[in-house]
DNA sequence: GTCTATAATCGGATAGAC
DNA sequence: GTCTATCCGATTATAGAC
Protein backbone atom coordinates (compact mmCIF):
# COMPACT_ATOMS: atom_id res chain seq x y z
CA UNK A 1 0.00 0.00 0.00
CA UNK A 2 2.62 2.46 0.83
CA UNK A 3 4.91 1.37 -1.62
CA UNK A 4 2.24 1.87 -4.36
CA UNK A 5 3.10 5.36 -5.86
CA UNK A 6 6.88 5.24 -4.46
CA UNK A 7 8.14 8.43 -6.27
CA UNK A 8 11.98 7.64 -7.57
CA UNK A 9 13.50 10.05 -5.54
CA UNK A 10 16.23 11.94 -8.22
CA UNK A 11 16.67 8.99 -10.22
CA UNK A 12 15.58 10.75 -13.60
CA UNK A 13 18.54 13.03 -13.62
CA UNK A 14 20.21 10.34 -16.26
CA UNK A 15 16.92 10.11 -18.11
CA UNK A 16 16.08 14.02 -17.88
CA UNK A 17 20.12 14.37 -19.28
CA UNK A 18 19.15 11.35 -22.35
CA UNK A 19 15.94 13.68 -23.17
CA UNK A 20 17.87 17.36 -23.18
CA UNK A 21 21.03 15.61 -25.09
CA UNK A 22 17.62 14.62 -27.79
CA UNK A 23 16.58 17.83 -28.23
CA UNK A 24 19.62 19.52 -28.62
CA UNK A 25 20.92 17.23 -31.03
CA UNK A 26 17.79 17.85 -33.10
CA UNK A 27 17.46 21.42 -33.08
CA UNK A 28 21.53 22.06 -33.67
CA UNK A 29 23.07 19.00 -34.65
CA UNK A 30 25.74 16.75 -33.35
CA UNK A 31 28.41 19.68 -34.11
CA UNK A 32 26.35 22.27 -33.16
CA UNK A 33 25.53 21.26 -29.68
CA UNK A 34 27.77 21.40 -26.54
CA UNK A 35 27.75 19.59 -23.64
CA UNK A 36 27.40 22.51 -21.80
CA UNK A 37 24.38 23.34 -23.72
CA UNK A 38 22.94 20.37 -22.99
CA UNK A 39 23.76 19.90 -19.12
CA UNK A 40 22.09 23.39 -19.26
CA UNK A 41 19.08 22.48 -20.40
CA UNK A 42 18.53 19.57 -18.43
CA UNK A 43 19.05 21.80 -15.53
CA UNK A 44 22.19 19.68 -14.11
CA UNK A 45 25.59 20.46 -14.21
CA UNK A 46 27.78 20.15 -17.34
CA UNK A 47 30.36 17.69 -15.11
CA UNK A 48 27.43 15.49 -14.54
CA UNK A 49 27.26 14.46 -18.47
CA UNK A 50 30.19 13.74 -18.53
CA UNK A 51 30.55 11.41 -15.77
CA UNK A 52 27.52 9.85 -17.47
CA UNK A 53 28.43 9.33 -20.87
CA UNK A 54 31.92 9.82 -20.59
CA UNK A 55 32.26 12.02 -23.41
CA UNK A 56 30.28 13.64 -26.24
CA UNK A 57 30.05 10.77 -28.86
CA UNK A 58 29.56 8.46 -26.14
CA UNK A 59 26.43 11.09 -24.70
CA UNK A 60 24.96 10.73 -28.53
CA UNK A 61 25.25 7.24 -29.09
CA UNK A 62 23.30 6.35 -25.51
CA UNK A 63 20.70 9.05 -27.25
CA UNK A 64 20.44 6.98 -30.03
CA UNK A 65 19.87 4.32 -28.19
CA UNK A 66 16.69 3.93 -27.73
CA UNK A 67 14.31 6.74 -28.73
CA UNK A 68 14.88 6.27 -32.20
CA UNK A 69 16.01 3.15 -34.15
CA UNK A 70 17.38 3.52 -37.54
CA UNK A 71 16.81 0.08 -38.65
CA UNK A 72 13.98 -1.58 -37.24
CA UNK A 73 11.91 -0.70 -40.85
CA UNK A 74 15.06 -2.28 -43.08
CA UNK A 75 14.60 -5.44 -40.61
CA UNK A 76 10.92 -6.10 -41.36
CA UNK A 77 11.55 -5.61 -44.95
CA UNK A 78 14.65 -8.03 -45.13
CA UNK A 79 13.34 -10.71 -42.50
CA UNK A 80 9.51 -10.24 -42.69
CA UNK A 81 7.56 -12.16 -44.64
CA UNK A 82 5.15 -9.69 -45.75
CA UNK A 83 7.51 -7.15 -47.65
CA UNK A 84 5.47 -4.51 -48.50
CA UNK A 85 8.05 -2.36 -49.81
CA UNK A 86 5.04 0.71 -48.82
CA UNK A 87 4.55 0.20 -45.46
CA UNK A 88 8.34 -0.14 -44.38
CA UNK A 89 8.91 3.11 -46.14
CA UNK A 90 6.01 4.61 -44.02
CA UNK A 91 6.73 3.20 -40.86
CA UNK A 92 10.73 4.81 -41.72
CA UNK A 93 9.33 7.90 -42.48
CA UNK A 94 6.90 8.41 -39.85
CA UNK A 95 9.29 7.28 -37.11
CA UNK A 96 11.61 10.57 -38.53
CA UNK A 97 9.09 12.75 -37.95
CA UNK A 98 7.53 12.28 -34.51
CA UNK A 99 9.56 15.50 -32.79
CA UNK A 100 9.04 18.82 -33.49
CA UNK A 101 11.41 19.37 -35.70
CA UNK A 102 10.66 18.18 -39.52
CA UNK A 103 13.45 14.82 -39.67
CA UNK A 104 15.71 16.51 -36.95
CA UNK A 105 16.51 14.11 -35.30
CA UNK A 106 17.85 12.41 -38.62
CA UNK A 107 19.70 14.86 -39.41
CA UNK A 108 21.36 15.17 -36.14
CA UNK A 109 21.95 11.72 -36.66
CA UNK A 110 23.67 11.86 -40.09
CA UNK A 111 25.62 14.84 -38.52
CA UNK A 112 26.91 12.62 -35.89
CA UNK A 113 28.22 9.62 -38.23
CA UNK A 114 29.69 12.61 -40.71
CA UNK A 115 31.96 13.55 -37.30
CA UNK A 116 32.41 10.68 -35.44
CA UNK A 117 33.62 7.64 -36.55
CA UNK A 118 32.55 6.25 -33.52
CA UNK A 119 29.04 6.78 -34.12
CA UNK A 120 29.59 5.68 -37.80
CA UNK A 121 31.00 2.50 -36.55
CA UNK A 122 28.16 2.38 -33.95
CA UNK A 123 26.06 2.26 -36.73
CA UNK A 124 27.52 -0.37 -38.91
CA UNK A 125 27.09 -2.11 -35.77
CA UNK A 126 23.71 -1.62 -35.27
CA UNK A 127 23.00 -2.40 -38.96
CA UNK A 128 25.16 -5.59 -38.88
CA UNK A 129 22.91 -7.22 -35.82
CA UNK A 130 19.89 -6.23 -36.88
CA UNK A 131 20.14 -7.46 -40.35
CA UNK A 132 18.95 -11.27 -40.23
CA UNK A 133 17.30 -12.78 -37.50
CA UNK A 134 17.77 -16.09 -37.74
CA UNK A 135 17.98 -17.04 -41.51
CA UNK A 136 21.09 -18.77 -42.08
CA UNK A 137 21.18 -19.64 -45.65
CA UNK A 138 22.60 -16.82 -48.42
CA UNK A 139 23.93 -14.74 -45.98
CA UNK A 140 25.79 -12.62 -48.94
CA UNK A 141 22.94 -12.23 -50.38
CA UNK A 142 21.11 -11.45 -47.33
CA UNK A 143 23.40 -9.12 -46.67
CA UNK A 144 23.64 -7.21 -49.84
CA UNK A 145 19.94 -6.85 -50.14
CA UNK A 146 19.78 -5.13 -46.54
CA UNK A 147 22.69 -3.32 -47.74
CA UNK A 148 20.90 -1.79 -50.33
CA UNK A 149 17.16 -1.14 -48.52
CA UNK A 150 19.05 0.90 -46.05
CA UNK A 151 21.18 2.85 -49.02
CA UNK A 152 17.62 3.77 -50.39
CA UNK A 153 16.21 4.42 -47.03
CA UNK A 154 18.50 6.29 -45.61
CA UNK A 155 18.88 8.56 -49.47
CA UNK A 156 15.67 9.33 -48.79
CA UNK A 157 15.93 10.64 -45.49
CA UNK A 158 18.56 12.99 -46.55
CA UNK A 159 17.07 14.26 -49.60
CA UNK A 160 13.74 14.61 -47.53
CA UNK A 161 14.28 15.88 -43.73
CA UNK A 162 18.14 17.54 -45.10
CA UNK A 163 18.50 18.51 -48.24
CA UNK A 164 15.03 19.57 -48.61
CA UNK A 165 14.75 18.35 -52.43
CA UNK A 166 11.02 19.21 -54.07
CA UNK A 167 8.94 17.19 -53.89
CA UNK A 168 10.23 14.37 -51.55
CA UNK A 169 10.58 16.60 -48.65
CA UNK A 170 6.60 18.32 -49.06
CA UNK A 171 4.86 15.40 -50.07
CA UNK A 172 2.45 13.00 -47.75
CA UNK A 173 4.36 10.27 -46.40
CA UNK A 174 2.04 7.57 -48.62
CA UNK A 175 2.79 9.30 -51.72
CA UNK A 176 6.35 9.20 -51.23
CA UNK A 177 5.80 5.69 -49.89
CA UNK A 178 3.80 4.56 -53.30
CA UNK A 179 7.07 6.33 -55.42
CA UNK A 180 9.99 4.40 -53.48
CA UNK A 181 8.26 1.32 -51.83
CA UNK A 182 8.51 -0.92 -55.60
CA UNK A 183 12.41 -0.11 -54.89
CA UNK A 184 12.54 -1.36 -51.50
CA UNK A 185 10.34 -4.84 -52.39
CA UNK A 186 12.91 -5.10 -55.64
CA UNK A 187 15.82 -5.18 -53.14
CA UNK A 188 14.30 -7.04 -50.46
CA UNK A 189 13.55 -10.08 -52.34
CA UNK A 190 13.44 -8.89 -56.07
CA UNK A 191 15.31 -11.69 -58.22
CA UNK A 192 18.71 -11.03 -58.16
CA UNK A 193 20.22 -14.46 -59.56
CA UNK A 194 23.36 -13.42 -61.06
CA UNK A 195 22.74 -11.74 -64.17
CA UNK A 196 20.87 -9.54 -61.90
CA UNK A 197 17.16 -8.52 -63.53
CA UNK A 198 14.98 -5.39 -63.51
CA UNK A 199 12.62 -4.32 -60.79
CA UNK A 200 10.06 -6.65 -59.26
CA UNK A 201 7.13 -6.00 -61.52
CA UNK A 202 4.70 -6.38 -58.32
CA UNK A 203 0.66 -5.72 -58.15
CA UNK A 204 0.28 -6.41 -61.93
CA UNK A 205 1.24 -9.72 -61.44
CA UNK A 206 -2.41 -10.30 -59.44
CA UNK A 207 -1.67 -10.72 -55.99
CA UNK A 208 1.71 -10.25 -55.25
CA UNK A 209 1.34 -11.98 -52.07
CA UNK A 210 1.25 -10.25 -48.79
CA UNK B 1 56.44 37.03 -78.75
CA UNK B 2 57.22 38.07 -75.36
CA UNK B 3 54.48 37.74 -73.74
CA UNK B 4 53.51 34.02 -74.73
CA UNK B 5 55.09 33.01 -71.42
CA UNK B 6 53.54 35.62 -68.99
CA UNK B 7 53.45 34.14 -65.74
CA UNK B 8 50.13 35.42 -63.34
CA UNK B 9 52.58 36.48 -60.91
CA UNK B 10 50.90 35.96 -57.96
CA UNK B 11 47.33 34.98 -59.04
CA UNK B 12 47.26 31.67 -57.89
CA UNK B 13 47.04 32.80 -54.16
CA UNK B 14 43.27 32.21 -54.07
CA UNK B 15 43.22 28.85 -56.39
CA UNK B 16 45.81 27.90 -53.82
CA UNK B 17 43.29 28.07 -50.85
CA UNK B 18 40.92 26.30 -53.18
CA UNK B 19 43.41 23.58 -53.38
CA UNK B 20 44.23 23.24 -49.77
CA UNK B 21 40.72 24.09 -48.69
CA UNK B 22 39.24 21.18 -50.99
CA UNK B 23 42.37 18.77 -49.72
CA UNK B 24 41.24 19.46 -45.97
CA UNK B 25 37.90 19.06 -46.23
CA UNK B 26 38.56 15.64 -48.07
CA UNK B 27 40.88 15.04 -45.15
CA UNK B 28 38.84 15.74 -42.22
CA UNK B 29 35.29 17.12 -43.05
CA UNK B 30 33.72 20.21 -42.79
CA UNK B 31 33.74 20.60 -38.90
CA UNK B 32 36.87 19.22 -38.72
CA UNK B 33 38.90 21.62 -40.77
CA UNK B 34 39.22 25.26 -39.91
CA UNK B 35 40.16 28.29 -41.52
CA UNK B 36 43.44 28.31 -39.73
CA UNK B 37 44.51 25.17 -40.61
CA UNK B 38 43.63 25.72 -44.75
CA UNK B 39 45.73 28.74 -45.10
CA UNK B 40 48.82 26.79 -42.87
CA UNK B 41 48.01 24.25 -46.09
CA UNK B 42 47.85 26.78 -48.71
CA UNK B 43 50.91 29.03 -47.48
CA UNK B 44 49.16 31.72 -46.89
CA UNK B 45 47.78 33.96 -43.68
CA UNK B 46 44.15 32.77 -42.19
CA UNK B 47 42.91 36.74 -43.01
CA UNK B 48 43.63 35.76 -46.33
CA UNK B 49 40.95 33.32 -46.53
CA UNK B 50 38.47 35.25 -44.70
CA UNK B 51 38.95 38.46 -47.27
CA UNK B 52 38.43 36.13 -50.26
CA UNK B 53 35.63 33.91 -49.24
CA UNK B 54 34.04 35.73 -46.33
CA UNK B 55 33.42 33.17 -43.79
CA UNK B 56 33.84 29.05 -43.48
CA UNK B 57 30.38 28.50 -45.45
CA UNK B 58 31.64 29.98 -48.27
CA UNK B 59 34.95 28.92 -48.39
CA UNK B 60 33.26 25.66 -48.50
CA UNK B 61 30.77 27.01 -51.17
CA UNK B 62 33.00 28.20 -53.19
CA UNK B 63 35.27 24.64 -52.77
CA UNK B 64 32.29 22.61 -53.90
CA UNK B 65 31.97 25.02 -56.80
CA UNK B 66 33.93 23.62 -59.54
CA UNK B 67 36.22 20.57 -58.73
CA UNK B 68 33.45 17.44 -58.00
CA UNK B 69 29.69 17.96 -59.78
CA UNK B 70 27.42 16.50 -57.40
CA UNK B 71 25.03 16.36 -60.01
CA UNK B 72 26.06 15.17 -63.64
CA UNK B 73 25.39 11.55 -62.97
CA UNK B 74 21.52 12.15 -61.89
CA UNK B 75 21.47 15.18 -64.74
CA UNK B 76 22.69 12.29 -67.40
CA UNK B 77 20.19 9.54 -66.20
CA UNK B 78 17.13 11.83 -66.46
CA UNK B 79 17.82 14.68 -69.73
CA UNK B 80 20.08 12.07 -71.71
CA UNK B 81 18.38 9.60 -74.00
CA UNK B 82 20.78 6.98 -73.12
CA UNK B 83 19.29 6.20 -69.70
CA UNK B 84 21.76 3.65 -68.94
CA UNK B 85 21.78 3.05 -65.36
CA UNK B 86 24.37 0.94 -64.56
CA UNK B 87 26.90 3.84 -66.39
CA UNK B 88 24.79 6.35 -64.15
CA UNK B 89 25.85 4.39 -61.13
CA UNK B 90 29.68 3.80 -61.86
CA UNK B 91 30.09 6.99 -63.42
CA UNK B 92 28.69 8.87 -60.05
CA UNK B 93 30.55 6.98 -57.75
CA UNK B 94 34.03 7.19 -60.29
CA UNK B 95 33.70 10.61 -59.47
CA UNK B 96 33.78 10.63 -55.66
CA UNK B 97 36.96 8.14 -56.11
CA UNK B 98 39.79 9.98 -57.23
CA UNK B 99 41.13 11.57 -54.31
CA UNK B 100 43.23 10.20 -51.80
CA UNK B 101 40.62 9.52 -49.27
CA UNK B 102 37.99 7.21 -50.29
CA UNK B 103 35.13 8.99 -51.04
CA UNK B 104 36.36 11.70 -48.51
CA UNK B 105 34.77 14.86 -50.41
CA UNK B 106 31.73 12.65 -49.95
CA UNK B 107 31.96 12.47 -46.69
CA UNK B 108 33.16 16.00 -46.51
CA UNK B 109 29.91 17.71 -48.80
CA UNK B 110 27.37 15.55 -46.55
CA UNK B 111 29.08 17.35 -43.42
CA UNK B 112 28.67 20.57 -44.74
CA UNK B 113 25.11 20.20 -46.15
CA UNK B 114 24.44 18.67 -42.44
CA UNK B 115 25.64 22.01 -40.48
CA UNK B 116 25.47 24.85 -42.66
CA UNK B 117 21.86 25.38 -43.98
CA UNK B 118 23.63 27.98 -46.61
CA UNK B 119 25.20 24.37 -48.04
CA UNK B 120 22.32 23.03 -48.07
CA UNK B 121 20.57 25.72 -50.06
CA UNK B 122 23.01 26.26 -52.71
CA UNK B 123 22.60 22.02 -52.99
CA UNK B 124 19.10 22.36 -53.53
CA UNK B 125 19.88 25.16 -56.14
CA UNK B 126 22.17 23.24 -57.55
CA UNK B 127 19.77 20.35 -58.10
CA UNK B 128 17.01 22.60 -59.09
CA UNK B 129 18.43 24.27 -61.81
CA UNK B 130 20.81 20.95 -63.12
CA UNK B 131 17.39 18.81 -63.30
CA UNK B 132 15.73 19.79 -66.42
CA UNK B 133 17.90 20.83 -69.39
CA UNK B 134 15.00 22.42 -72.00
CA UNK B 135 12.24 19.96 -71.69
CA UNK B 136 9.49 21.76 -70.94
CA UNK B 137 6.76 19.17 -70.54
CA UNK B 138 5.81 17.00 -67.37
CA UNK B 139 8.12 18.98 -65.02
CA UNK B 140 6.53 17.64 -61.91
CA UNK B 141 7.32 14.33 -63.29
CA UNK B 142 10.90 14.97 -64.11
CA UNK B 143 11.47 16.37 -61.19
CA UNK B 144 9.89 13.70 -58.87
CA UNK B 145 11.75 11.33 -61.15
CA UNK B 146 15.35 13.46 -60.76
CA UNK B 147 14.93 13.53 -56.79
CA UNK B 148 14.47 10.38 -56.64
CA UNK B 149 17.63 9.25 -58.56
CA UNK B 150 19.37 11.33 -56.51
CA UNK B 151 18.13 10.22 -53.34
CA UNK B 152 19.39 6.75 -54.26
CA UNK B 153 22.50 7.62 -55.49
CA UNK B 154 22.86 9.46 -52.02
CA UNK B 155 22.06 7.02 -50.39
CA UNK B 156 24.46 4.33 -52.09
CA UNK B 157 27.22 7.15 -51.37
CA UNK B 158 26.51 7.32 -48.29
CA UNK B 159 26.52 3.95 -47.37
CA UNK B 160 29.91 3.19 -49.30
CA UNK B 161 31.70 6.11 -48.19
CA UNK B 162 30.37 7.38 -44.87
CA UNK B 163 29.03 4.26 -42.73
CA UNK B 164 31.20 1.52 -44.87
CA UNK B 165 28.09 -0.63 -44.75
CA UNK B 166 29.17 -4.22 -46.70
CA UNK B 167 29.00 -5.29 -48.92
CA UNK B 168 28.50 -2.07 -50.52
CA UNK B 169 31.80 -0.14 -48.94
CA UNK B 170 34.22 -3.02 -50.86
CA UNK B 171 32.29 -4.34 -54.00
CA UNK B 172 33.96 -3.42 -57.12
CA UNK B 173 31.90 -0.30 -58.57
CA UNK B 174 31.14 -1.89 -61.63
CA UNK B 175 29.35 -4.66 -59.42
CA UNK B 176 27.54 -2.15 -57.06
CA UNK B 177 26.40 -0.21 -60.29
CA UNK B 178 25.16 -4.02 -61.61
CA UNK B 179 22.83 -3.68 -58.12
CA UNK B 180 21.90 -0.26 -58.26
CA UNK B 181 21.54 0.46 -62.02
CA UNK B 182 18.21 -0.66 -62.16
CA UNK B 183 16.46 1.39 -60.04
CA UNK B 184 18.24 4.13 -61.74
CA UNK B 185 16.53 3.64 -64.64
CA UNK B 186 13.25 2.56 -63.43
CA UNK B 187 13.05 6.24 -61.27
CA UNK B 188 14.44 8.32 -64.69
CA UNK B 189 12.27 6.63 -67.12
CA UNK B 190 9.79 3.66 -65.68
CA UNK B 191 6.25 4.62 -66.16
CA UNK B 192 4.38 5.85 -63.50
CA UNK B 193 1.35 6.92 -65.08
CA UNK B 194 -0.59 8.51 -61.85
CA UNK B 195 -1.86 5.28 -60.01
CA UNK B 196 1.35 4.69 -59.75
CA UNK B 197 3.11 1.30 -61.16
CA UNK B 198 5.60 -0.74 -59.81
CA UNK B 199 9.06 -0.89 -61.37
CA UNK B 200 9.75 -0.66 -64.70
CA UNK B 201 10.26 -3.99 -65.60
CA UNK B 202 11.79 -2.88 -68.78
CA UNK B 203 12.48 -5.08 -71.12
CA UNK B 204 9.82 -7.93 -70.62
CA UNK B 205 7.47 -4.51 -71.83
CA UNK B 206 8.81 -4.53 -74.86
CA UNK B 207 9.03 -0.38 -75.50
CA UNK B 208 7.62 1.39 -72.21
CA UNK B 209 6.84 4.68 -74.04
CA UNK B 210 8.75 7.00 -71.94
C1' DG C 1 46.96 43.06 -51.24
C1' DT C 2 49.21 40.67 -47.55
C1' DC C 3 50.19 39.46 -43.09
C1' DT C 4 50.90 40.04 -37.62
C1' DA C 5 48.79 40.35 -33.49
C1' DT C 6 45.08 40.04 -30.74
C1' DA C 7 40.40 40.26 -29.20
C1' DA C 8 36.50 37.67 -27.51
C1' DT C 9 34.54 33.32 -26.99
C1' DC C 10 33.56 28.79 -26.46
C1' DG C 11 34.54 24.06 -26.47
C1' DG C 12 35.69 19.48 -23.95
C1' DA C 13 37.66 17.47 -20.12
C1' DT C 14 39.55 17.02 -15.25
C1' DA C 15 40.36 17.47 -10.17
C1' DG C 16 38.47 17.65 -6.11
C1' DA C 17 35.24 19.55 -2.52
C1' DC C 18 30.39 18.78 -0.66
C1' DG D 1 25.89 11.34 -6.72
C1' DT D 2 26.34 16.21 -7.40
C1' DC D 3 28.42 20.42 -8.32
C1' DT D 4 32.40 24.35 -8.29
C1' DA D 5 36.37 25.84 -10.23
C1' DT D 6 39.59 25.60 -13.57
C1' DC D 7 42.97 24.14 -17.19
C1' DC D 8 43.90 23.98 -21.80
C1' DG D 9 43.04 24.05 -26.42
C1' DA D 10 41.03 25.88 -30.60
C1' DT D 11 38.17 28.97 -33.40
C1' DT D 12 36.06 32.91 -35.65
C1' DA D 13 36.69 37.41 -36.60
C1' DT D 14 38.78 42.06 -36.44
C1' DA D 15 42.04 45.95 -36.23
C1' DG D 16 45.77 47.73 -38.08
C1' DA D 17 50.78 47.73 -39.58
C1' DC D 18 53.68 46.81 -43.85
Amino acid sequence: MARVGRRPGKVDTRAQILRAARAAFDEAGYAGTSIRAVARRAGVDAALVHHFFTDKAGLFVAVMELPVDPVPAERVAVAGGSSDGERVVEGFLAQWEQGPGPGGSFRALAQGICESPRIAERMRELLAEGTWGGTGHGREVERRRSALVWSQLVGLAWARYVVGIEPLASADRAEVARWVGPTIDHYARGGLPAGLRTPTGGPQVAEAGS
